[in-house]
DNA sequence: AGGCATTTGTGCGTATGTATT
DNA sequence: GAATACATACGCACAAATGCC
């Protein structure tokens, strides 16, 4: 089979890219300041020039950085950056204060891109997509008191409806839209089933689509993702004064 | 003095990448299929395998390719590219087939996303921010008899609208975004006075956002679109019957 | 203004592991 | 199981650019 996950321990060249990509996001090195130069990386992460080089270069392909010859590897500023990259959303959810910034800029994100893509799919989606869509559903309703595998297929519901739209924009966000859909579901459903109320609306959604009913489509789309808006922000407060639980987000 | 255009002429690993992007985002080599091995790039493009290297790396970056150990490098599906990244975005709009259907996309995207942009910017732009959109709606009237000026500070506006939101997400976008307007705007304004007649509309846009009126903001928002897009049918009509102009977009 | 030192860019040879044949 | 082909990994040497003195 295929390992999805694109890590074995010692690919020298994706760890050094790991180790480098987290300091530039968590902003160790800021935008505008240059990275070590190579041989000192070299020494401290005890790899050849080579997997620098190329680890360089996969970050310079995310914008992250860009490289001059005399003047060293400099960050490039933040709106450069390829936010809906995998790996950079990865980093970016693993801090604290970045985490948060994301989080909010995602929950604005949703409520302007989602309904419109309900909406979308509801006038194009294939009898496949709308399939896919009921049977990520049964999935959803089956782990409802699992909440690890539920979140995994809450995001695949959304991911499947950026998917339907047929647009190859909205499709191509789905990806790193998943990540973060992802780490906002993971807050969301520590509220008091909060994910068992909101599996109804999923059905909805899944149904309106099926009935080729973009308004109910969107409206239904702008219900569920108010509702979820106001558990997040139960749990923000309820965090606020509590501060309990949350563990094991730390990588590395 | 800092050249914004990445490529000097002897950037062998630039030129590597750009040769190997276009031909995965022209469809030669398809997704699923690999790329010819390195020693084979080596030869054609007279570069080491280091450069080779360094330049799948760089679109492994970009994820438009993944590299197995036996396999060779394989094309990854399209949906896994990164369609906002400037340079993917150049190589879409290289070829009529793709940038059809990429054009197509942004107008459904621009419509989902710029109303709500206005409105959000309505909100919470900075007294800089709004300053800005309104010496770029200056730069626009000055230049509105020169199309290529124009266009440029067209994208500017539009640019510095998602800009003025305030949301890290919506920013990021603006970058990719500006070189697919551009195109765009190419496009629509080849439409008789298209560029002056939309001129006002992007006066209100920013007078409702120095008002702090996101109604207002999104509803002329929402005017100019259905403009633009009216345009490009128009255009697109013209354009099947007649087949006359255009030129000056192939590179290399 | 000119040379020098630093830093990235490029080329090549080779070793190693792994999956296919 | 051995041979093979491919990709990863490493090290060294030189080239080229550019900031600094």
């Amino acid at each position: 089979m295929e390992s999805s996950k694109p890590a074995a321990s010692s690919d020298l060249v994706f760890n050094t890219v790991e180790s480098l990509g987290r300091r530039i996001v968590r902003g160790d090195v800021a935008p505008g300041a240059t990275l070590p130069v190579e041989q000192a990386i070299c020494d401290e992460l005890s790899v050849s020039r080579n997997v620098v080089r190329e680890a360089v270069k996969t970050l310079a392909g995310k914008n992250l950085i860009r490289s001059a010859r005399r003047a060293g590897t400099i960050v490039e500023p933040q709106e450069s950056w390829n936010l809906l990259d995998p790996q950079v959303i990865t980093w970016m959810l693993e801090e604290r204060p970045t985490r948060e910034t994301v989080l909010n800029a995602l929950s604005e994100l949703r409520a302007i891109i989602e309904p419109e893509a309900a909406a979308l799919a509801a006038k194009r989606a294939s009898t496949e997509q709308i399939l896919k869509l009921f049977q990520i559903y049964e999935q959803m309703k089956l782990h409802a008191r699992n909440p690890e595998r539920a979140v995994e297929f809450d995001v695949a519901f959304h991911r499947a409806v950026l998917e339907a739209t047929g647009n190859m924009l909205l499709r191509t966000f789905s990806h790193g839209f998943g990540m973060l859909l992802g780490a906002n579901f993971n807050l969301s459903i520590q509220v008091n089933n909060a994910f068992i109320r909101n599996l109804d609306d999923h059905r909805l959604i899944a149904e309106a689509i099926r009935d080729r009913d973009p308004e109910r489509a969107r409206a239904v789309s702008q219900a569920l993702l108010a509702k979820n808006e106001a558990d997040i922000r139960e749990m923000r407060a309820t965090r606020e004064q509590g501060l309990t639980a949350e563990g094991a987000l730390d990588a590395d």
